[in-house]
DNA sequence: TTTCAAAAGGGGCTTTTCCCCCTTTTTACA
DNA sequence: TGTAAAAAGGGGGAAAAGCCCCTTTTGAAA
């Protein structure tokens, strides 16, 4: 009997492509491919839909990887989550472990290697590369700075100060007074060690609140 | 006899994959894998390996697709390129086809698709989906505005503005007087039309002139 | 119910940004 | 080789941004 695999992927191409790869495994087979993690949380609902492993990519519109995958944790611990993606990024790997993920593949991989790491966790229950181990190891004396608490006032009005709108501007957008919404401005300025607006659109950016 | 296929693809699980399911197609076959242009430039200097056609990532380290297919142009324009993307940004698609690429496929496209696509291309010389025809048409009139001339020294300063740098410091590090770097501004603003600073580096981000 | 800490609003000031209009120096090219 | 336009530099002023320090309101926890 085989182990059965859905993808997670919001490119076609890819995971039908991937579909074939995968089905060619000794070991695995494909059970279904979803679009992205909403549309695999309502085919759940049939338990006979239940697969053993789920390569889930990280980047999806709708519902992406991470609240997927921490949904997953929740209501059906024993599926494994193998995520996929081309994000190096730290923050994002970790966000995704954190949120459950039994390992993490570069999409930049070879077909050994995918076949080896659903082996892996499907028997022994985590994959990961050497690279992200040593992340995790780096990542657990540091402790916190990861996301700096910012309130959702406040990211709202990170949003407004990635237009051409003046202070003014946006303070009338979000029913503020000028003032209140300088007083935004100077406390994220100080949380995230920022000299001027330009600094905030930057890491506004970087950190995905908001997309150009 | 089947028509040879190469694909240019830096993430190798993808094009482990997609090798995959154009080996599975009638009159295909792959005939190897390159992680990016140069490697391929590479590869033809030997004509046995010149394919039929090239499947061509757009995003890549090294040679990206659009370079990579001006040069098959010049030099082996027998070669039919078949363009392969998640870009669904006009500009680089236009840039792309006036590269000579005979057709532009999204990765988010079923594999019937792609194999039609193949089949188009190799058979009547070109493929194109009608969103991409339209976007063709759309492009001929209003024909200029695409990369509105910037010149090196204005691009340098926008990277530059892309920074907690006030303009005074700009100007310190590009050995000019804070009034011509002013100047520089200015006439920035007015060709891209744009208010402020703000707008401006959220232009050069999604221009690509600056990478957060 | 008190208390204490955010959130909201504000005054006043400096610096930076933005805008308009002007001169000098270089550079291209007809 | 003259000329015409860029490129470089600049003055001055209004608006916006940034900075400090202060008050009122509000909304929990104790």
């Amino acid at each position: 009997m085989k182990y059965s695999v859905v993808i997670v992927e919001d490119h076609i191409l890819l995971s039908q492509a991937l579909s074939g790869l995968v089905n060619g495994f000794e070991k695995f087979k494909i059970l279904y491919i979803c679009k992205n993690g909403k549309e695999l949380l309502t085919r759940f609902k049939d338990p006979k839909n239940i697969p053993d492993v789920v390569l889930m990519d990280i980047n999806m519109p709708i519902m992406n990887g991470i609240e997927t995958t921490a949904a997953l944790k929740e209501e059906y611990p024993q599926v494994k989550v193998l995520a996929l993606s081309v994000e190096e990024d730290e923050k994002t790997i970790l966000k995704m472990l954190r949120a459950g993920a039994k390992g993490y593949l570069l999409k930049d991989t070879e077909k050994s290697i995918l076949e080896n790491a659903l082996v892996e966790v499907q028997e022994t229950g985590f994959y990961h590369t050497k690279s992200v181990t040593s992340l995790l190891l780096g990542s657990l004396n540091p402790k916190k700075e990861d996301t700096i608490a910012l309130k959702d006032r406040e990211i709202e009005f990170i949003k407004h100060a990635c237009t051409e709108k003046t202070y003014k501007e946006i303070a009338g957008e979000m029913c503020l007074s000028p003032k209140t919404v300088e007083g935004y401005r100077d406390s994220i300025f100080e949380k995230l060690n920022l000299k001027n607006r330009t600094g905030l659109v930057i890491y506004a950016i970087k950190n995905k609140i908001f997309t150009p």
